[in-house]
DNA sequence: CCAGTTCCTTGATACCTATCAATACAATGT
DNA sequence: ACATTGTATTGATAGGTATCAAGGAACTGG
């Protein structure tokens, strides 16, 4: 008998509230179910899209994490976005089928694979899913916008603070704790992701735990007083 | 008689190339065309869209230009975007139906207004607009993405350069000119955009002046070298 | 056409963060 | 268990950009 792991179906799913599933009634959601298909684990480091790739399935994330990034002419990094359980990957490349960017596990990562195509057929007799997509890519698309705007006008410090409150806050979304969690990228991809160098990161971590706003070793961190944080983010 | 310019169909309208009616055959553009309703053109420094409204129409800016942001809980501004002609201005509030950010002529404008409502009506029917709406947002969501890591990393030149390339290809692919412009925003709105302060954008300009890159007087641009400024730009 | 206001430019200084450098720590696989 | 590699911390210095300050230019509305 293979892993249960890779037997559960959208209607135990614990993402579902997240996903592209949410609004739908047991009987869509069981349609929809028939689509998705489990791809096989990830291990750190495995790449799962690469950019110029032709897209053929949309995923979504049920355990683990991965970063998506470019390279730019140098083949210097650049990355885009983290992306936690419940999160779609996917959306950026839909408008001319072809991956924009790279995507690689940061741990072991377990994912849902929606077919494009019976996606798009679905989507055409349901409207609740169709909404839902929208509803998605809309979010996304102010998230990004919104966040831009965080970061560019501050400084090293608010970026972080702001940083570890938006991670703080999807971790929460997803039913995990808001209070303590581990930080899966390195310091490196932080900074890289913020705009900062690692030692700022580093030194910023420090200089956080000294303020009483967090306590961290190493890669778990701890929000010891939301408050602080949120006054050093600058909101 | 009235003025011609507030009859003009999508059929005939040269934005039409980005707008939703892209893609669709005669048949279609015309029935997208019956839905579509022309809004009285707006004066600079008019408001479009307030943020927590409610989401009725998406707008297809038609000439002109906006720019859209939101406001902190201090009341600072911040500029998330700005819209040319060709540009839907509403995507972000898709999610739930409430407007996420205000958006303000920076100068007179003429715009269409979708009623949203009629447009889910119609992309059921019609595939290739539901298509076109996902492209327009996906590519949205990637362009948002990708700026954010163009801008993040970059100094405060490379930023600058970046924007006057980007708006020089954005009025390209209007069909107007990409070698000489308009900036109808101001510095500070730029500065605000960029994360950089007024007066670095005030001196960088004249730098890039004095480089050879480009020809400023007052709002005025003209790029007299793509190439040194694609150098300044680091790409 | 003028007064008032907004917008833009330029200069001097101070602060923040990148960079360089060295060391310490953690993870990985043999 | 150890060596190797990748990752993180901390310090010293240099450079870039914000800030403060002042004057000039370009709009705006009466």
């Amino acid at each position: 008998m293979a892993n249960l792991s890779s037997h559960i179906h959208c209607q135990d799913c614990s993402m579902s509230a997240l996903c592209l599933a949410q609004p739908l009634d047991a009987d869509s959601m069981a349609r929809l179910d028939t689509i998705i298909q489990r791809h096989k684990p990830l291990h750190k480091r495995d790449v799962l899209t690469a950019a110029g790739a032709p897209l053929k399935f949309l995923y979504a994330v049920r355990s683990g994490s991965l970063k998506s990034y470019t390279l730019d002419d140098n083949g210097v990094e650049q990355i885009i976005d983290f992306h936690l359980p419940g999160d779609l990957v996917g959306f950026d490349a839909l408008a001319d089928g072809k991956h924009r960017s790279f995507s690689q596990a940061l741990e072991t990562t377990m994912l849902c694979e929606i077919p494009l195509h019976s996606l798009d057929e679905l989507a055409v007799q349901m409207p609740a899913l169709r909404k839902q997509m929208m509803k998605l890519m809309s979010t996304e698309i102010f998230a990004s916008k919104q966040l831009l705007g965080n970061l560019n006008n501050r400084s090293a410090q608010q970026r972080l603070a702001h940083f570890l409150l938006t991670l703080s806050q999807r971790f929460a979304d997803r039913g995990l704790s808001g209070k303590s969690f581990r930080l899966t990228m390195t310091r490196a991809d932080i900074g890289n992701y913020l705009g900062l160098s690692v030692e700022t990161i580093s030194r910023i971590l420090s200089a956080l735990q000294a303020d009483g706003a967090i306590d961290v070793q190493n890669k778990l961190v701890e929000i010891t007083s939301f408050e602080r944080l949120r006054d050093l983010a600058g909101h």
